[in-house]
DNA sequence: GGGAGAGACGTTTTT
DNA sequence: CGTCTCTCCC
């Protein structure tokens, strides 16, 4: 199919497939087809022969790359299968194994999990005022790097904080790691210290989905990618829901007087919703004060009204039922369960809906992360799988030396770490001195005890025929809190083979902490607001659009000012949801949106996910309807009692 | 190094 | 309402 197919030349979807400007920004609302017609563009330079190798199409998550990726294969267009679609992390930690890279930023590109951060917390936290502190203290790094904020005048770090990158860095290097939040800042430094690098110019073209999620430090490294590059920018203010991840938005804005005579584009056609949808969306992002350029959404009045609802049960428990019912419904009605998706703010109503669709017979999946690696006992043999094909390997070392030791043994471990700096030794080496006594270090009791038992683990392992036994033995059949690490590893293991350890490690890694997204869909989805981004589907439930939870309180410690911006992107967060809805009216789908909420939940519960009630009565907590319900306008239809 | 008890505080989103 | 964290004590 060629490129233009089905495209009015007249239209500014042609217009940014088409335009030969090496400067493009594209700022558009949802559902006006912007990625379409990003995609539309990427086929257009494979079909005029431009190699896949020096096209770099950066999308956010990895959902939307594959989705690319899904579509050009589908387009037939000849070399989409050489092309990739990467997340910008994704490239980051490929340009940063290079050895040449390595070499230049004596930095080791191993980013630590999620786990693997605890005994870097307990080895820090006595000097640097205990484990909230420190974890606080870590977030700031990160954060600063993301903003870039030692590339802008006046903000001077503090003598605390200062103190605590020296541990903090001094950690990582002796340990040969990397924090997830570096990983893109050191490639930004390696780009920015070597102008003459080929990375540089590695990309002639380089096209970016959700430019406005991405922060200071990403936005930087497509900009030091770009010199030899024509650049293709989309996104899209009123969807910036990534503010902690630090995303600037602003830049999307900056974006245009840093590359003056860039095409400026715009799509405001709602092609996705049904008009009632629209209408109220934009009554909705309406009661944002701080947007810088309005863009309403027009609505489409071939798309059909839709069919709105908002209703409120009186328990959460009965908002469950309720939704459970609906969908079932819909699905004896005759429609297709992957039409339907289920959206939530919080695991707390995601988990009891992904249940009880399930228990009513609806096909259902869940995206809410499985946490796979949650339990202890999971933990620790992932641990020993990645010790076992890489004993260099010094977190994970770390990590099972002070497992299910108090603190983790943090005053052992310092004295052996000690001694590893002083004399130069690895930390592996100098556990087995002192197992063999040709050392000896006090407070290490503990410490050598459970070396002892990882290296006669090891040994174990040692022995057994190949990397399918290995996974047997550590995540063995039938064991309950390693069952679905099995399945990974399994799985991981039937697509990498026996042979490539080091890709089997990375992969299981990357299973692990991003859940699989099947390329297939068949079931309803249930998720979170911020996954569904770049999704829709002709039936759209929102539940638990309760005040507490969606919008969520803003943090007490904010300024007005921060607090009434975290508002707007809550209200954002909303907008992304609603406007999920796909109207196809000549298919017999106009287009549904349901809105949920209750009147009470457990107080346990409400508390726990961070809700304040509005008044709790024996272990009840009282709940008030989300404040975004009344922001509808007069396109909504009024609540009802479910 | 480890256990008992008091007190603080809470979540969610991604790579 | 629970869970985590810290302190105190052996």
């Amino acid at each position: 199919m060629p490129w233009f197919d089905g495209i009015d030349p007249a239209t500014t979807t042609f217009r940014i497939a088409s335009s030969a400007n090496a400067r493009i920004r594209v700022v558009a609302g949802p559902g006006t087809g912007k990625s379409f017609a990003m995609k539309r563009r990427v086929a257009r330079l494979l079909e005029s022969g431009i190699a896949p190798n020096i096209i770099l199409p950066v999308t956010f998550t990895r959902v939307a790359a594959e989705d690319l990726h899904r579509e050009l294969v589908g387009m037939g267009v000849p070399g989409c299968d050489l092309l990739e679609g990467v997340t910008l992390h994704s490239l980051a930690l490929r340009i940063l194994t290079r050895n040449h890279v390595l070499q230049a930023t004596g930095r080791a590109p191993r980013p630590l999990n999620e786990f693997e951060l605890e005994p870097l917390v307990c080895d820090l936290k006595d000097v640097h005022g205990g484990k909230k502190n420190v974890r606080k203290l870590k977030q700031a790094y990160e954060a600063a790097w993301a903003r870039l904020q030692h590339h802008q005048p006046g903000i001077a770090p503090n003598p605390a904080d200062a103190e605590f990158q020296t541990d903090l860095l001094a950690w990582l290097q002796f340990h040969e790691a990397m924090l997830i939040g570096e990983v893109i800042p050191q490639l930004h430094n390696y780009l920015q210290a070597n102008p003459a690098a080929a990375e540089r110019s590695e990309f002639r073209h380089i096209l970016v989905d959700e430019y406005q999620d991405l922060n200071r430090a990403e936005q930087g490294v497509i900009e030091l990618l770009s010199a030899a590059a024509d650049v293709c920018i989309v996104g899209d203010d009123d969807q910036s829901i990534y503010s902690f991840k630090h995303a600037h938005p602003d830049g999307i804005r900056e974006w245009l007087n840093a590359n003056q005579g860039a095409d400026d584009l715009g799509l405001d056609d709602c092609r996705r919703c049904p008009t009632q949808v629209v209408e109220i969306a934009n009554s909705l992002i309406g009661h944002n004060a701080m947007r810088p350029v309005p863009r309403p959404l027009n609505p489409i009045a071939a798309n059909g009204a839709g069919e709105v609802r908002i209703i409120q049960y009186e328990s959460i428990e009965e908002e469950v039922g309720g939704i459970s019912e609906i969908v079932s419904q819909k699905i004896n009605d005759g429609v297709q369960p992957n039409d339907i998706l289920v959206l939530t703010q919080s695991r707390v109503f995601g988990a009891p809906l992904y249940e009880a669709m399930v228990a009513s017979g609806v096909p259902t999946k869940s995206y809410f992360s499985e946490a796979e690696l949650n339990r202890d006992e999971a933990q620790r043999a992932f641990a020993l799988l990645k010790l076992f094909l890489n004993r260099q390997d010094r977190v994970v070392l770390r990590w099972l030396v002070g497992a299910n030791g108090h603190n983790w043994h943090a005053a052992g471990y310092r004295r052996v770490r000690e001694h590893c700096e002083n004399v130069g030794a690895s930390p592996w080496d100098t556990m087995a001195q002192l197992e063999s006594g040709t050392l000896e270090l006090p407070y290490t009791n503990g410490i050598v005890t459970s070396f002892t038992e990882i290296r006669e683990t090891l040994e174990e392992l040692e022995v057994l025929a190949d990397l399918a036994a290995i996974v047997d033995r550590l995540f063995p059949d039938g064991n309950d809190s390693t069952r679905d690490i099995r399945g990974l590893a399994l799985g991981v293991l039937e697509e990498i083979g026996e042979n490539d350890r080091d890709a089997f490690v990375r992969e299981l890694s990357i299973s692990i902490s991003q859940p699989e997204i099947p390329t297939e869909i068949e079931d309803v989805r249930v998720m979170s607001l911020h996954k569904s981004k770049g999704l829709s589907a002709p039936v759209t439930v929102i539940a638990g659009c309760v005040q507490g939870l969606l919008p969520r309180r803003p943090d007490k410690n904010l300024t007005p000012n921060e607090q009434a911006q975290y508002m707007e992107e809550q209200r954002r967060l909303f907008y992304v949801g609603i406007t999920r809805v796909k109207a196809e009216p000549q298919a017999g789908k106009p287009g549904t949106l349901i809105l949920t909420y209750s009147q009470e939940m457990p107080a346990g519960d409400a508390l726990s996910v961070g809700i304040t009630p509005a008044r709790l009565s024996y272990g009840t907590a009282l709940l008030h309807a989300s404040q975004f319900i009344g922001e509808l306008g007069p396109a909504a239809p009024n609540p009802i009692a479910g």
